[in-house]
DNA sequence: TGGGGATGAGTAAAGGTTTACTCAGACGGG
DNA sequence: CCCGTCTGAGTAAACCTTTACTCATCCCCA
């Protein structure tokens, strides 16, 4: 073996040759599989690389080539509840391309936040993904004469972005179609506050269901209140005090739910034999230790993190993609609430 | 203005320096407040490279410093729940020294946990922080043959790295003090498995904080359990079969926290009135929906990764750091459930 | 007035990789 | 037997910064 550098020392592209015998450009297309050469030569040099352990060197090749196979994922979500199955989606429909993933989860603070967008401009990331934690929030950034592409996932990036949104109504409809298919005739829907744009399409869905099944809305319509378990308390207390309480619950998210069937618990309604109740985000840490466990809607936050990783994949290779939002299934997940 | 490059492309130093009729060597010494010149050159150059809205090439400048003002963060909790903390905190120490953070999100899988290992160390990160869900738990990782600095956080890295810990058993020293103080005269204690290291360490800070003030366990000791609200619950039925019901319960962790209180709701014991309760992670998503808002000890995350981030950056800049466990305290979030 | 030192700015190499281009040798056909 | 072509491999430039070193100028003092 030809003298080489200290161990502790990188090997580099040199090193490689000087070991195989050959200039480093042949080196560079044997690993990369270009150029032509003998099966004998290039066989040669992949058993020098692999015997020095040699990793080329991604500031070096990204200098030339113009790709650091590194993009940025910026967030709003600081509980990373929604943040971090799309980020590990994003990884892994990145890593096998070799892309890793700077997350940087943003506060209010706008001026800190052009600081973060900056260093990522700086180390020359390949594209970003915008994951908000509500679609109709916008990030503290100006995301305006960025020169690479920039995807959208949880958060509308406008006319000419692709952005990943869970189909919500979609998502609604499911639910409550198999709240119908189970017997259930009196559904009523209690949400979180009217002015995000989620709630109003789960009630959506709540409403078209209920038409698709030959049934009515429950009471007045959809209940519009907080995104918290106290409210599906309050949400209970109101719904029981009226004429004909409902046969089934379906709530907004799963902490409503989760409110719901504490406040059903408390009034002596059995869950599922009573009211069926079934939930939204599929939140497991929650859903799971529900008692009874909680049916509720998945929105599949890493398939849509993936799928995002891959168009920005696309669009960073120069692939024409047609901007606009692309809708991807939610999925119902049945558990004890909605007595299957 | 000089003739430039089209709008879209990147400025270069180049560009800048032909903008402000100087050399690029001039520029560099400007931008980076080296070298010599008169104070109207360093003038010229930075209005310049305003103007021209320049911004360094990491990539060209890490392949000469050797510095790629990137680190990433290993971890294995999925979740996000402890990580993405400990993440913020890490992103803000490191922040102002333009430092950008790479996250990965490791899963059982250790092929695939290696090659994201491999896809940071080629893009030359400057150091590592490895942040663990559990502390007596290792990462699919091998970290030996590293050429760059690790530090941990929740998590060991054994004799020779710098590890931050919260200081569990004082966080729960000050929890049981606390309700000890409030009068509270038979405190039980209630957590997760004895395997865990943590529940362990939580147990010892209870049972240290009874003897410091003159109490004797309440019944036969810490009751070990599983980390959910379920066994909560549970533990709710067995502690009041006994002969002589607690006055207090501290848990160890949220999760069981809420289930002993809607177990104790369900017999119909008041919290706080009755039981007051403590809980251990402050997930205020969590304990702040707990009917009452629970009391919890905070492991104040956030900070222990701003502090490892500190280190790292201390470790990477070659200053010699001591290694070791370093444990940082926790703060008690009091809330209604301890009745303050 | 001439030489030496201080000062301000430029020249050029280096860092590790990719790739367009060059070139030497082998081989085949006329 | 010679020329043209193809093949396999090397040369060198380029990517963008940083920095050691060089150099011209100016000033001051002997």
């Amino acid at each position: 073996m030809v003298l080489r550098r200290a161990d502790r020392e990188k090997a580099t592209i040199h090193d490689v040759a000087a070991e195989a015998g050959v200039s480093i450009a042949t080196v560079s297309k044997a690993l990369n599989g270009r150029g032509r050469m003998t099966a004998e030569t290039r066989e040669r040099v992949l058993g020098a690389a692999k015997a020095l352990n040699f990793r080329p060197n991604a500031l070096a090749r990204g200098l030339h080539t113009k790709r650091s196979f590194s993009v940025g994922l910026l967030t709003d979500d600081v509980y990373g509840r929604f943040a971090l199955p799309v980020m590990q989606g994003v990884t892994e429909g990145l890593i096998d391309h070799g892309v890793s993933v700077f997350l940087c989860a943003l506060e209010e603070n706008p001026v800190l936040a052009q600081s973060h967008l900056d260093a990522l401009m700086e180390k020359q990331v390949d594209g970003i993904v915008v994951a908000g934690r509500r679609v109709d929030r916008i990030l503290p950034v100006d995301f305006g004469g960025l020169t690479v592409p920039v995807v959208h996932v949880m958060s509308e990036g406008g006319e000419d972005r692709v952005s990943f949104l869970p189909d919500e109504e979609a998502g609604a409809r499911a639910a409550v179609a198999h709240l119908a298919g189970l017997g259930r005739r009196r559904i009523a829907h209690v949400t979180g506050p009217e002015r995000f744009r989620v709630a109003r399409e789960r009630a959506e869905g709540w409403r078209a269901a209920l038409a698709a099944a030959g049934l009515r809305p429950h009471g007045p319509g959809a209940m519009y209140g907080r995104w918290s378990e106290a409210w599906g308390h309050e949400a209970v207390a109101a719904l029981w005090a009226g004429q004909e309480a409902p046969d089934a619950v379906f709530c907004g998210n799963d902490q409503i739910a989760r409110g719901v069937i504490d406040g059903l618990r408390e009034r002596g309604v059995r869950v599922p034999g009573d009211v069926a109740v079934v939930g939204f985000d599929n939140w497991e840490i929650v859903a799971e230790e529900t008692r009874p466990p909680l049916s509720s809607v998945d929105m599949n936050l890493r398939e849509l993190g993936r799928q995002a990783g891959l168009a920005l994949l696309q669009e960073i290779n120069g692939a024409e993609v047609v901007p606009g939002v692309r809708r991807l299934p939610c999925a119902l997940k049945v558990r004890a609430s909605s007595g299957a």
